[in-house]
DNA sequence: TGCTTGACAGAAG
DNA sequence: CCTTCTGCCAAGC
């Protein structure tokens, strides 16, 4: 992965990010897989934590696929739940009620 | 250069 | 809810 293309994912994955709207969530995977890097999950979630600016970003608004929220971020189902976004009873935001894609 | 980590995904116990 | 396994890939040591 070249610098320009980090370059390029980063300002996607804010991009996307910033257009979650209240309310909604999107997942790791997806904005992965539409910045156009489907196995790289992971870079997000290290992109929202490491990337300066991402911090005004919704970026409580992203959960993993089955709705778990993110370990080691305490502060994840408190903003989710600020929003009213609905907690099921295992722990798990309600996907089927809340998941959100961009261009929708 | 090689091993370990991780705001991951998904399946399994 | 928790832990563990495999696959994935960039960053850190």
């Amino acid at each position: 992965m070249t610098a320009e293309e980090a370059c390029r994912f980063g300002d996607d994955v804010m991009n996307i990010v910033s257009q979650i709207p209240r309310g909604k969530v999107t997942t790791y995977g997806t904005i992965a897989a539409l910045a156009g890097w489907p196995s790289h999950a992971r870079m997000v979630g290290r992109t929202l934590r490491y990337t300066p600016g991402a911090e005004q970003l919704p970026c409580h608004r992203v959960v993993n696929k089955v709705g778990r929220t993110a370990p080691g971020w305490m502060q994840h189902r408190p903003l989710l739940e600020a929003e009213g976004i609905n907690f099921k009873s295992n722990g798990h935001v309600d996907m089927q009620r809340h998941y959100w894609e961009p261009d929708t």
